[in-house]
DNA sequence: TAGAAGCAGATTTTT
DNA sequence: TCTGCTTCTA
């Protein structure tokens, strides 16, 4: 069997371990994805368990659907079929799954609806309060991530925003179960729930799956941790492959203690690490390393450079952004010329605000580009508008979606329609409503509930026509519902574009005979639609970097507060932790900038360079750079800067921290902030 | 009803 | 600076 070729010592190791917990610590860059696949395909084809007894947890389709194609094609190579096959899905999925089969348990039906986050946030706004949406959201997808129920948090609130909020959290997981409806986080904390209620359920479900593997482990949170309790309550078949150092997730609950207390919290368990790093050059290792060392809460581990010398990292400083980004774009175009594709290229940045910047940059350079994260496919207006329509269809109660494309297009029925008609319906469905007509009418009015009939007509008739075939389906769609009849023209064609994209999605989905329930279900689960990036450079929040990598990396905005962020709830760790991912992207060459004056969000901010800088050795002695007495810095003065070197104070203004100075540096006049010179 | 104008608020976000 | 919400006006 040659499930073990091109395997190292350490790798092979872990492959080979079968029974029993097992941490596996990976590294940036050490073959984690191929360990896993490898470990995966050697359970089934060399020691002959079987797939259906496999459950493989990953965060993001994208890694679930990597693992489950190189792994049958492991095995196809090794001339192994098997008419059963592992469970490969995101932890969510496997939530979705579950509920399924089991939300009966909770005396609900398995027809519920999942919403997406928008969905959420217009249903707290519906219980009015003057806490901000995204707050009250937050804190409860943070209760659920920690088990709590409204209940409990209820009864252990400290002051009367939290009992507020807690009150919200009632009402909106009341509505929710009103309604059959969903959220991301139910699909595991209902999982819970119903595990929790039925130790029989838990323990069938642990049986059926001995052996459960679990990708970037330290991103679980507490809700995630309890299901793996309950799905490891037979066995200890438990194999996590993580990086304690690339948890970046803390703010949104992931835990770092679940892995960094593996080993206590699992009988046995075993600990590999791997630190042999086959992606970037022993210099660009050497920073990071540097970096990551700083932090305490680590298990610790040192990455081992495999490939050849390349390169020193850069650092960089500009006056301005602007400045940075031009320079950015003509090192780009440099590296082009010389033969390097655009798509090996990689612009990152800590905070999406800076992503403007970069697309103005690169736009007037004429450097094709790719601006990842910015809007997702699914939550695009007009995907949504059809989408609502599509779970219409499937369910006439559905009020979100009812309230939503009601008047979209436009069908004269506005904003103080939909008061009444709520108003009206007092708590009923709207369908409930309308067929009460006299009352419904007396209410809205005819012209209104005329259109409110029409409109169920529409939904009727979209259902017929899909009976029918799907191709009659998508005619009548688009020839009575002009949804992008409201939008301006200059846009039109894009989003004509992603209607299109989705139609496509539809038909392959029902035709591969999916039911159209199952479809919706699934497409809120599936984020982005993928499409290969070809020929063009990648820029991207450091957050959405992880588990990528490129052969040039810029790392933009390199400035103290910015990267990293200070704010409040800062946390420095996961901060530095945030600096390795964006720092161990890059194979061969990584460029750091930062830049004197940074205008974010409309304002100008001037910010010493980020403490990453020093803390990686590569820049000296911060403290000569930040106390220099700027008072002192009058015309005429002798000042150095590190990266222009000496000049003459021609002029300075403002006081302090704000004072800034015009330097003539051998002729070149430069207007730089005193705290950036040093006094001669 | 629907578009315009005025005003607050704004990390990171795998699902 | 930009978005998303509320209020105002034709």
């Amino acid at each position: 069997m040659n499930f073990l070729d091109g395997l190292n010592a350490k790798q092979a190791q872990a492959v080979e371990h079968i029974d029993g917990a097992l941490l596996l610590l990976a590294g940036a860059g050490s073959g984690k994805t191929k360990t896993l696949i490898s470990r995966l395909a050697y359970l089934i084809g060399a020691v002959g368990i079987d797939p259906a007894s496999i459950l493989c947890l990953t965060f993001t389709n994208k890694a679930s659907s990597e693992m489950r194609e190189r792994a049958t094609l492991l095995l196809q190579n090794q001339g192994i079929h098997s008419p059963t096959s592992p469970l490969l899905c995101t932890f969510h999925k496997f939530g979705l799954l579950f509920l399924k089969r089991y939300i009966s348990c909770l005396g609900r039906e398995n027809n519920f609806v999942l919403l997406d986050g928008d969905d959420c946030k217009k249903i707290i706004k519906g219980f009015e309060s003057k806490i901000a949406t995204s707050t009250i959201l937050s804190a409860i997808s943070h209760y659920k991530n920690s088990t709590l129920s409204a209940c409990e948090v209820l009864q252990n609130v400290s002051d009367s925003e939290e009992r507020k909020i807690a009150k919200v959290y009632e009402a909106y997981q009341n509505y929710l179960e009103r309604n059959n409806l969903v959220d991301f986080d139910d699909l595991l904390y209902l999982s819970y729930l119903i595990m929790e209620q039925n130790p029989s359920i838990a323990q069938s479900l642990s049986k059926k799956y001995s052996y459960i593997m679990v990708d970037e482990y330290q991103d679980t949170n507490p809700l995630q941790y309890k299901i793996l309790r309950f799905l490891t309550c037979t066995h200890q078949n438990l194999c996590v492959v993580g990086d304690d150092d690339q948890s970046i997730y803390g703010w949104r609950g992931a835990d770092i203690r679940n892995i960094l207390e593996f080993t206590q919290d699992f009988l046995d368990a075993k600990m590999i690490k791997l630190e042999q790093n086959y992606r970037s050059t022993p210099e660009i290792l050497r920073v990071a390393n540097a970096l990551i060392e700083k932090n305490s809460q680590r298990l610790g581990k040192v990455l081992e450079p495999m490939l050849e010398s390349g390169r020193e990292v850069e650092v960089c400083s500009y006056e301005s952004d602007r400045e940075e980004m031009q320079a950015i774009s003509k090192k780009i175009i440099h590296l082009h010329k010389s033969g390097v594709k655009y798509e090996d290229i990689a612009i990152l940045y800590r905070l999406n605000g800076m992503a403007k910047g970069v697309e103005d940059g690169l736009l007037r350079a004429k450097i094709p580009y790719k601006m990842i994260g910015t809007l997702r496919f699914y939550e695009r207006a007009e995907v949504k508008d059809v989408i609502s329509y599509l779970r219409l269809m499937v369910n006439l109660n559905d009020d979100f979606s009812l309230l939503r494309v009601l008047n979209r297009p436009k069908r004269g029925f506005g904003k103080t329609s939909e008061d009444k008609l709520l108003h009206g319906a007092n708590g009923r469905k709207i369908r409930e409503f309308f067929e009460n007509e006299r009352e419904c009418k007396a209410c809205i009015g005819e012209k209104n509930y005329k259109t409110l009939s029409e409109f169920f007509a529409l939904i009727a008739e979209l259902n017929n026509a899909l009976a029918h075939s799907f191709e009659k389906f998508e005619d009548t769609f688009t020839q009575k519902i002009d949804i992008l009849s409201s939008y301006p023209i200059a846009e039109k064609e894009e989003r004509r574009l992603n209607l299109k994209e989705l139609f496509a999605s539809l038909k392959e989905e029902l035709n591969a005979n999916k039911e159209l329930q199952e479809y919706l279900n699934d497409l809120s689960l599936s984020s982005e639609s993928d499409k290969e990036v070809s020929n063009s450079v990648s820029c991207m929040s450091v957050h959405l970097s992880k588990g990528l990598e490129f052969d040039y990396v810029f790392v933009i905005g390199c400035e103290n507060g910015f990267f990293p962020l200070m704010g409040d709830g800062g946390d420095i760790e996961e901060e530095r932790r945030l600096g390795y991912v964006a720092f161990t992207r890059a194979r061969r060459e990584l460029n750091l900038s930062y830049v004197h004056t940074r205008y974010y969000r409309g304002k100008a901010s001037s910010l010493p360079p980020s403490r990453f800088l020093y803390e990686a050795n590569l820049l000296e002695d911060s403290q000569e750079i930040f106390t220099t007495g700027a008072e002192v810095m009058g015309a005429g003065a002798m000042v150095r800067h590190k990266i222009f070197g000496v000049g003459r104070v021609l002029e300075a203004t403002g006081k302090g921290k704000e004072m800034k100075v015009r330097v003539s540096f051998g002729g070149n006049e430069r207007v730089i902030l005193a705290s950036f010179l040093e006094l001669l």
